[in-house]
DNA sequence: GCCCTAATTGAGAAACTTTCTCAATTGTAT
DNA sequence: ATACAATTGAGAAAGTTTCTCAATTAGGGC
């Protein structure tokens, strides 16, 4: 079927599928465009009811299918919400950090990394060698403090 | 019924429950106490048996109460584990981060909080208001670098 | 452009997790 | 000891995620 969506570097995530052996499917990338245009995290449901307007016969479990594909991949993240529920967002380039307002739910990214020299100190302090680190911000952001 | 367990500090926490208005059941006791006695995070069905242990007839329903109602008194908190999945743990007295052993499951709290200067740094870079942060580190811990 | 093949999809069933309902029970204050 | 409100157990219900399998489709080779 080819290049469906305009997606930014078309070509470059094809790369990435074929790479692995994996085809560049519409409903692939149907998922990561709405993950791209979406200003924050979006749950499973949001997702899907997004990619519908793309795509309209897609089903649920491919959505679960295609998110699965795209973290193994590195394009998409699965992130942790305060309630304990789990949402997707496009995987942020580089090493950082999500900063997510709990009013509007926008999410900031954060590229200072303050483990760099936690984890050297800590791995010297207690013998654990640091494999990684999760971490996120939560707080109100400029909009949102009237 | 009463002092069901030998908890550490029995009477502490009965006074806890009392000051919310809630009553200090076996059921609660148990769940609080089989988190006490663990080394690590445990899932729903992991605490949900060992409470059966100390107290037959437990149901599932009551342990996913317990744990919400131990949480609203900060006693527990709600962990997510890198697949995703929820746990739970006894909630670490003052402001601590957990290191989770990715091999045995153990978990050593660590005590030094990074997030205190840079929270202040961040607001004062960005504007945003950090209100709350979530900092979980994984690595392999000195037993099981072998 | 047209096959061929293996990967992928849609739909619904199945499995699993979490919440709800309600009658019966049980802590706790009096 | 009694009364009352909070809590529990059991199973139903709701919600989430995975599985199954026949039908479809992307991509490589001709």
């Amino acid at each position: 079927m080819g290049k469906l969506f305009s997606i930014n570097n078309y070509n470059e995530i094809k790369e990435i599928f074929h790479d692995k052996g994996l085809k560049c499917t519409p409903q692939r990338q149907a998922v990561l465009k709405v993950l791209q245009e979406s200003k924050g995290y979006l749950s499973i449901s949001k997702i899907h009811r997004n990619v519908k307007e793309l795509l309209p016969g897609t089903g649920l479990a491919t959505v679960y299918r295609s998110l699965e594909t795209l973290i193994e991949l590195n394009l998409v993240v699965k992130v942790h919400l305060e309630d304990g529920c789990h949402s997707y967002a496009v995987a942020p380039k580089g090493h950082r950090h999500p900063i997510v307002c709990t009013d509007c739910n926008r999410v900031i990214d954060y590229t200072e990394c303050p483990m760099e020299d936690l984890s050297k100190k800590l791995t010297k302090d207690t013998g654990i060698l640091i494999q990684n680190h999760f971490l996120q911000l939560f707080g109100t952001c400029k909009q949102c403090q009237t």
